[in-house]
RNA sequence: GCCGGUGUGGUGGAAUGGUAGACACAGGAGACUUAAAAUCUCCCGGUAGCAAUACCGUACCGGUUCGAGUCCGGUCACCGGCACCA
């Protein structure tokens, strides 16, 4: 026999539409536990097959913690701003907001489908003015805390498009939707300051349960080295800056090289007597790509500033200064102090432009390659005062040095760069700014958020690459807030990392119109308890949102410095044969399919057993039926149970063992084995037979994971009737850590080493018993035969291992 | 190059240092059926053997251990991230 479950889904969802009962109760005296997953930007294709594995997962979790007593928060809303309904709209002609709805009811009915329990009430949609009042109200927090400035600075470019581009919309150079080329364009830019957040996104990592590679990333993302900065002179009068690492080795330093873009080199032109050289260079590393400056040159290239001398402060050398495009003007200070001898790069130029190269660290033969020490154990030589220690104590000795001397300091650094916020795009949240020429930049009050997306009548981005809002020129020219006088509009948006910043935040309090969230919401719900999302967003949303959210904290408007206690992640589903899913391939499965031909039921049980929840599968649609055999043979255990509401003696122990098993394996997301579990207790089922209180256990672990079915065996097996509640109401089951072994257990013997037999011995059986039993093995026996035992290795209730050497 | 991760049957995958391959998919055999499907039961890493059994087996080489898929050192391959960050 086969369920209906075209039927008895349908039946479910209806009663739960009605019923509410994933409503979460802001302020129930219940323990709470706020479950989360990334919510979804509403595309054109609907919801992908690998949407379910985080959602199924973080539901069962939740489903599980209702049914232990917990009031729970498990929110769904759509991250709707973004680049392709833009596109979308600008080849239908369709507004954005249009599509976007549409879109968005296309999801809501496949996340229906799919039985998921979300509290479809807290619902939010990051595009809808009055969720985007307040993504515009914490701009305009940040911008009054000086977190949020405008700078010019260099950015993507596409020249087919005629747009700019976010970095990670750059593929290899060229544009990710068109395939032109991408240069760099200087424009100016909203930034926000999270660098100055760099050190507590750092540190306050290890109170939270994230999973170790997510810390990892991020520390590398945000990339903290230690160092000094050292001032050495210039013949130009000047002193130049440089940050190091490596101090101890500045008596190996033999030149300096300057970013192309430092300002010194403009700035020392009178004194430069190869300018037009120089200017050249310059020139060319500008017109350069970031791609081409990092990916394209192998040899270095650069030129000296002839007539200009550096001036080392440990020994008054003076050296030459170079400008080159391997250093960077966006890290340290743009410039560099060149140890050849002990840093490959510098070894590199010094080979093409002829430096000397002076070792100062004992070790490795700098004829062949720089000598870059992983260890701190070098010797130092050629140091003057350094000579005879190791790296290790010279780096603080020259520290001192340097400090006691005037000539520098100590001085962290960082690799995470600002983060640029504007877009010049339409679909976006409008920045709540306007420029005066007598204030400079003011925030809109206030009382006249949200500013709202203007009707536009074309969504294209302009030629000269500004946002589409900027040719509203009724909506664009406005009044300073602040003294009445003419002022224009920003015209740029924000980036589609804005909205789900906070996201979490307001479902708390999605209805609020007078704040954000309140904060008797956010302490009752805050921080998020468990939150799994996808590793492609470890450096860029959850990094943005531990920034806002600690920015928020800071100004007292929400009660944790940290938004998530925990963090997980998925693997990804790939196509059959291990290929990414994409339409070109053809391999990509739609949900809908297989809900179709299987149910929701089976869909939900079978992406989860499907592997590891943390690496990545690949999709089998033969595989699928497995799933569904699995459900079939629980529902028609529903004919073969015997009539009693009592758990039977036969099944104690494997139920008992079931429960665990299952209660533990979904607090650590896994799953897969949690569903083996219980297949093979249906298999036992099967071989010995049941009662209904066996059935009842299993349909309570089952709920969880496939809901509709079991509530549907709930109802016909009269329990629905006994208990006045659904399946899904009722307490998780316990079990009894005694009845989870049984009274003989099954040991391995090994005769050095070697697998001989098993036996079966009493539970907790002594070394001399089971010895005994062993004995008695034939294999063990014949292995033994002529041997003594000098030593007996027992493992209780596992294993007996005899070691044996031939008797004299 | 650097940082993470992974490598187990025909396939997806299980195994706190303790019986490798749980649980499934595919495959094989049987029961039921006029028949097929479905369902139920059994078999299913390799080699040799009628068999009992023996030997081999978790990418590769070595080590620690009574015992290693698991721990340590080295090598290779693949996946993800970063990439001239001084």
């Amino acid at each position: 026999m086969k369920y209906d479950f075209a039927a008895i889904e349908k039946k479910w969802q209806a009663n739960w539409e009605e019923t509410k009962p994933y409503a979460a109760i802001t302020g129930d005296p219940r323990p709470k536990f706020y479950g989360l997953i990334e919510f979804p930007y509403p595309s054109g294709q609907g919801l992908h097959v690998g949407h379910p594995r985080p959602f199924t997962a973080i539901d069962i979790v939740c489903r599980k913690r209702r049914m232990e007593g917990y009031n729970v928060l498990f929110p769904i809303g759509y991250d709707a701003f973004g680049l392709p309904t833009e596109n979308y709209a600008i080849k239908n002609h369709i507004h954005p907001a249009i599509v976007t709805k549409n879109n968005i009811k296309t999801f809501q009915a496949q996340l229906k489908m799919l039985g998921y329990g979300f509290d479809w009430d807290r619902c939010v949609d990051t595009s809808d003015p009055s969720y985007y009042k307040w993504t515009q109200w914490i701009f305009q927090q940040l911008f009054k805390h000086d977190m949020a400035y405008k700078a010019t600075m260099t950015v993507n470019w596409c020249t087919s498009c005629k747009v700019v581009l976010a970095n990670e919309e750059v593929v290899g150079g060229h544009c990710e939707r068109c395939g032109g080329e991408v240069v760099q364009k200087e424009k100016s830019q909203w930034m926000l300051r999270i660098t100055k957040y760099a050190q507590r996104l750092i540190d306050d990592l290890d109170d939270l349960d994230f999973i170790d590679r997510v810390k990892i990333q991020q520390k590398n993302w945000i990339g903290r080295s230690t160092g000094a900065e050292v001032n050495f002179g210039t013949t130009a009068g000047d002193t130049l800056t440089v940050f190091t690492t490596r101090c101890d080795t500045l008596f190996g330093v033999t030149y300096m090289v300057l970013a192309p873009e430092h300002e010194y080199v403009k700035k020392w032109r009178d004194q430069i007597t190869n300018w037009d050289e120089v200017a050249a260079y310059v020139e060319a590393a500008g017109k350069k790509s970031d791609f081409e400056r990092a990916e394209l040159v192998k040899e270095k290239t650069g030129v000296q500033l002839k007539g200009v001398m550096g001036i080392n402060p440990v020994n008054g050398q003076e050296i030459p200064i170079f400008i080159s495009d391997y250093v960077l003007m966006t890290y340290g200070t743009g410039a560099i102090m060149a140890v050849p001898a002990h840093d490959q790069r510098d070894w590199e130029f010094a080979k093409v432009f002829g430096c000397p190269i002076i070792e100062v660290v004992k070790g490795g033969d700098i004829e062949k390659e720089a000598f870059t020490l992983k260890g701190e154990e070098g010797e130092m030589v050629n140091s003057g005062f350094l000579n005879g220690m190791t790296v290790k104590d010279a780096i603080p000795t020259m520290k001192k040095w340097l400090v006691d001397n005037g000539k520098g300091q100590e001085k962290v650094n960082y690799k995470l760069r600002d983060w640029v916020f504007s877009r010049q795009r339409y679909w976006g949240e409008p920045i709540p700014l306007v420029n005066c020429e007598k204030c400079g930049w003011v925030a809109v009050p206030e009382s006249e958020l949200p500013l709202t997306l203007p009707q536009v009548e074309a969504y294209e981005p302009t030629d000269d690459g500004e946002s589409p809002l900027a040719r509203m020129t009724d909506w664009v020219n406005t009044t300073c807030p602040c003294c009445g006088g003419p002022a224009k509009r920003e015209t740029d948006t924000m980036p589609n990392w804005a909205g789900s910043s906070w996201y979490f935040l307001r479902y708390c309090d999605p209805h609020n119109d007078k704040e954000f969230a309140s904060m008797d919401a956010l302490k009752y719900w805050g921080p998020v308890d468990w939150y799994n999302g996808g590793m492609e967003h470890t450096t860029l949303h959850l990094l943005y949102s531990r920034f806002w959210h600690k920015f928020l904290y800071d100004i007292g408007v929400v009660p944790t410095k940290e938004p998530y206690q925990k963090r997980t992640s998925h693997g990804m589903i790939l196509g059959e044969g291990g290929e990414k899913m994409s339409k070109s391939r053809g391999n990509v499965i739609n949900p809908n399919d297989i809900v179709a031909q299987y149910g929701a039921d089976t869909m939900r049980l079978h992406i989860m057993f499907i592997g590891d929840f943390e690496k990545a599968v690949s999709w089998s649609n033969e595989a699928v039926k497995g799933s569904k055999r699995f459900l079939d043979r629980c529902w028609n255990l529903m004919e073969m149970a015997e009539d009693s509401d009592e758990i039977s003696e036969k099944n104690e122990i494997i139920v008992n063992k079931t429960i665990k098993k299952v209660g533990e394996d979904i607090d650590e997301l896994k799953m897969n084995t949690a569903i083996a579990a219980m297949m093979a207790m249906v298999n036992d089922f099967y071989a010995n037979g049941l009662t209904r209180g066996d059935l009842k256990q299993l349909m309570l672990l089952l709920s969880p994971f496939a809901p509709h079915m079991v509530e549907e065996m709930w109802e016909l097996t009269g329990y629905a009737a006994k208990y006045g509640k659904m399946a899904m109401q009722m307490d998780w089951p316990t079990y009894d850590e005694a009845k989870t072994v049984d009274s003989h257990v099954e040991m391995a013997v090994q005769v050095n080493g070697k697998l001989k037999g098993t036996i079966q011995v009493p539970m907790d059986s002594e070394q001399d018993a089971v010895v005994a039993a062993a004995m008695e093995v034939e294999k063990v026996k014949k292995a033994t035969e002529g041997m003594q035992v000098f030593k007996t290795i027992l493992v209780k209730n596992k294993l007996v291992n005899l070691i044996v050497k031939p008797a004299k």
